[in-house]
DNA sequence: CGAACTGCATTTTTT
DNA sequence: ATGCAGTTCG
């Protein structure tokens, strides 16, 4: 284990019946099943991908395809997605193929390719077509708002949870009428279905839709206007989808329907990588494939270019113990390689400690960071390993955290955008009309509402009415009149003043900018760099309604991932990934499978064997799995046995170190060769020792050791207004001391709070 | 209006 | 433990 492993040639191209014939310079390097999944272009095909088979290069390739034979023109090709970077890249790797750009051709997200249609019809269903798209934090309100009118017990029926469940409906291609009796009457009390029309109404009303609207009005619009649904049908000669297992039942109808008039649709998927079912999609759509689109072709691919060996056969004996899978089977021509190491430790900590050391080891070697990933089952879990990487001074980044434009002073600029842009919208105009403060409160707010639900118009409409009366305070009517003479203002500089001009005024005269200005809060700073770095983001974008459109359908995480760094995140969002070296933590009893996910008689259990599946089968060369016999989850200190996975993971592949005893006694099917006599975790060079003693399975663990961190720590020595250096996050000022934990404001990274073993004073 | 207090839940995440 | 949301008090 001191290098990685000598491989035999990872990338061989392999040798095809394509190679020689001239011309098909775009399918040279291609291996015969990936070649026959990109010539059968006439009817239904589905290609099976499993994980690192090249799912990605047949796609784009057949895609180029397509077009060098001349069989559609760019219009007439529709290739959906599920993620704006999978458009991205698909886009760019076609383009890349042809050797040069592709003009007005259908490849985006179900969602972005919904919205297009849908603009296009939009009072097909009773909407303008500047319709707003609400995303998840809009729809939420708006329930909310809908169970206070309804007085609803919020308590029994969280915002959150109705919905979800009205989400889930939509998923499924239901609108209010079509949900079946039964399930109507059952759900939430009965309370679902009623909100769920009221909800639909409120949409209509506000001239909004959201996420899920986009695919089901579509569907909505194909069925009471045949001739709009015949138009599509004849433009999309050639349909492509990735990520098939994901699809659910609205999209799946979706596809159905634009696949009728030429039938030529390829789907392309592994159902052992289905791991969504939470958000709907429904792993039937593939697994049912052959009957839905009779006479389809399926095309397996099954040799492997990314994984050595060991990794394969661990990862394939694990998935093989889940049922009803249309069953592929991996292989590769690689060699060598090591087998997947499994360790256990004591408790979190000192698998954090473990990991840092592995990839402190690595980097030694001069393995890049950015190949090299830590993956989990829950966010929460990557802070024990940042802490360490912090420590350790290893450059990390997290992937998945909270989004540029989920910020809430960004939201709320686009708040106002939104006014301007589109006055019906309602759940903007609220957020904004009194922030910053200017007196309009919960009084004023309700007055409008009640006129405008009496007269069904919108707030906006609602306000230049009520200006005109006095039926509210002369203070308020007079600054709500300023609020609307200043929207009007604004709308009317739409057209003539260049946008991020625009909206440097917008937030210059809302007052937000002087808001965050006065504000003596930690983050404002930070908060007013964001608001200037959404005016400069605005560049890129034709005008106001291209870039609202950005924002709500690509709320992209766009990391570059320039900079050499390890990286951490969920094993949901290291799907489509690849690492050199991958540790997959946590692999516990009551931490992974996730216990909530259980209770669903075997399907949960299976989706989280996909999840592991997923996460051996994103490493290259080496894959290690950690497990921790004692973890505090939610404060309290518990001791967990390893995963059951690991128990289905064959013998003959993996390396096993453990410390003794760690293996609980209880553990069922545990094998000889497992917490036995193997070798003691700590004697084989694996950094520092552990201090403290050791304790009996299942006793407290010694809180004390873990508090020692800060008593005996310098945590005295910090005064409010000192200086400080942080590893990561550079130089600051303390704000705040609270036992081991201080309150920094950080020079560049903004406020933050700290452990006090992480900064040093300067 | 804002600070302080209380109760409560706490997987995964895209669009 | 922690953070968030809703409530209460000054």
């Amino acid at each position: 284990m001191s290098d990685l492993p000598e491989l035999t040639d990872p990338r061989e191209p392999a040798p095809s019946a394509a190679a020689g014939e001239g011309g098909a310079w775009h399918l040279k390097d291609l291996n015969e099943t990936q070649l026959q999944a990109v010539e059968a272009l006439d009817g239904p095909v589905l290609v099976l991908a499993g994980a690192g088979t090249g799912k990605t290069r047949v796609l784009t390739t057949r895609l180029a395809h397509v077009l060098v034979q001349g069989r559609a023109n760019p219009l007439e090709v529709l290739a959906v997605t599920f993620t704006n970077k999978a458009a991205r890249e698909m886009k760019e790797r076609v383009a890349a193929l042809l050797g040069r750009p592709v003009e007005g051709w259908w490849v985006g997200t179900f969602h972005a390719l919904g919205a297009r249609i849908l603009r296009s019809h939009a009072e097909a269903c009773g909407l303008k077509s500047n319709f707003t798209i609400l995303d998840a934090d809009d729809q939420v309100r708006l329930v909310k708002q809908l169970l206070e009118t309804y007085d609803i017990d919020e308590k029994k029926w969280p915002p959150r949870v109705l919905s979800g469940i009205i989400q889930r409906w939509k998923d499924r291609g239901l609108t209010p009428g079509k949900v079946p009796e039964d399930e109507a009457s059952v759900v939430a009390g009965g309370a679902a279905i009623t909100l769920y029309g009221e909800y639909q109404e409120r949409l209509k009303r506000l001239n909004a839709a959201d996420f899920g609207d986009l695919l089901l009005h579509c569907l909505i619009v194909f069925q009471d206007q045949p001739e709009i649904l015949k138009k599509y049908q004849d433009q999309f000669r050639y349909l492509l989808v990735d990520e098939y297992q994901d699809t659910n039942v609205a999209q799946y109808l979706w596809l159905r329907l634009l696949a009728q008039a030429h039938k030529n649709i390829c789907c392309v998927g592994d159902d052992d990588q289905s791991i969504y079912s939470w958000r709907g999609a429904e792993v039937e759509n593939i697994l049912r494939f052959e009957k839905d689109f009779p006479g389809a072709k399926v095309v397996r691919l099954e040799r492997n270019y990314r994984s050595t060996p060991h990794i394969l056969a661990a990862a394939s004996a694990l998935i093989d113990h889940n049922e009803g899978r249309l069953g592929k089977t991996l292989w590769t021509e690689l060699g060598g390689g090591e087998k997947v190491r499994v360790v256990g430790v004591w408790d979190g900590e000192e698998e954090a400690r473990v990991t840092g050391d592995e990839i402190e080891a690595l980097q030694a070697r001069k393995q890049p960071l950015n190949g090299i990933a830590v993956l989990v089952r829950a966010g929460f879990q990557t802070r024990e390993f940042e802490e360490r990487l912090i420590t350790l001074g290893v450059p990390y980044r997290v992937i998945g955290g909270p989004r540029f434009y989920e910020r809430q002073e960004i939201r709320d600029a686009i708040a106002y955008l939104r006014v301007v842009a589109q006055p019906d919208d309602d759940l903007a105009f609220e957020r904004i009309v009194n922030l910053p403060k200017r007196g309009l409160g919960p009084a004023t707010l309700q007055t409008l509402h009640k006129l405008g639900r009496a007269e069904g118009i919108s707030l906006t409409a609602a306000a230049s009415r009520l200006i005109e009366t006095d039926e509210i305070r002369p203070k308020a009517r007079q600054t709500l009149a300023g609020l609307l003479d200043d929207f009007t203002g604004w709308r009317g500089q739409v057209e003539t003043m260049p946008h991020p001009d625009l909206v440097a005024m917008i937030l210059d005269q809302s007052g937000i900018i002087a808001m965050w200005r006065a504000s003596k809060a930690l983050e404002a700073p930070g908060r007013l760099d964001n608001l200037k770095e959404m005016i400069f983001a605005l560049e890129d974008f034709e005008d106001l309604a291209g870039f609202l459109e950005h924002v709500s359908l690509v709320m992209e995480n766009d990391d570059p991932a320039v900079e050499d760094k390890v990286n951490l995140m969920t094993l949901h969002g290291a799907k489509g990934l690849e690492f050199d070296t991958v540790f997959l933590a946590g692999w516990e009893e009551g931490l992974f499978p996730h216990p909530r996910t259980l209770d669903d008689s075997g399907g949960g259990l299976e989706e989280e064997r996909r999840l592991a599946y997923v996460g051996l089968t994103r490493a290259r060369r080496k894959a290690i799995v950690s497990f921790a016999a004692n973890r505090r989850i939610h404060g309290k200190w518990q001791s967990s046995l390893p995963s059951r996975f690991i128990g289905e993971l064959p013998e003959d592949h993996i390396d096993v170190r453990s410390a003794a005893g760690l293996y609980g006694a209880g553990r069922q099917g545990s094998r000889g060769g497992l917490g036995e006599g193997v070798a003691v975790f700590g004697g084989a060079g694996y950094g520092p020792r552990k201090r403290g003693k050791r304790r009996k399975r299942g006793e407290t663990i010694d809180e004390a050791r873990f508090e020692a961190k800060f008593v005996d720590g310098d945590e005295a020595a910090f005064h409010i207004g000192d200086r400080v250096f942080h590893r990561k996050f550079g130089y600051g000022r303390i704000v705040s001391v609270d036992g081991g934990k201080l309150e920094i404001a950080f020079d560049k990274a903004g406020g933050k709070k700290v452990m006090a073993s992480f900064v040093e004073t300067v």
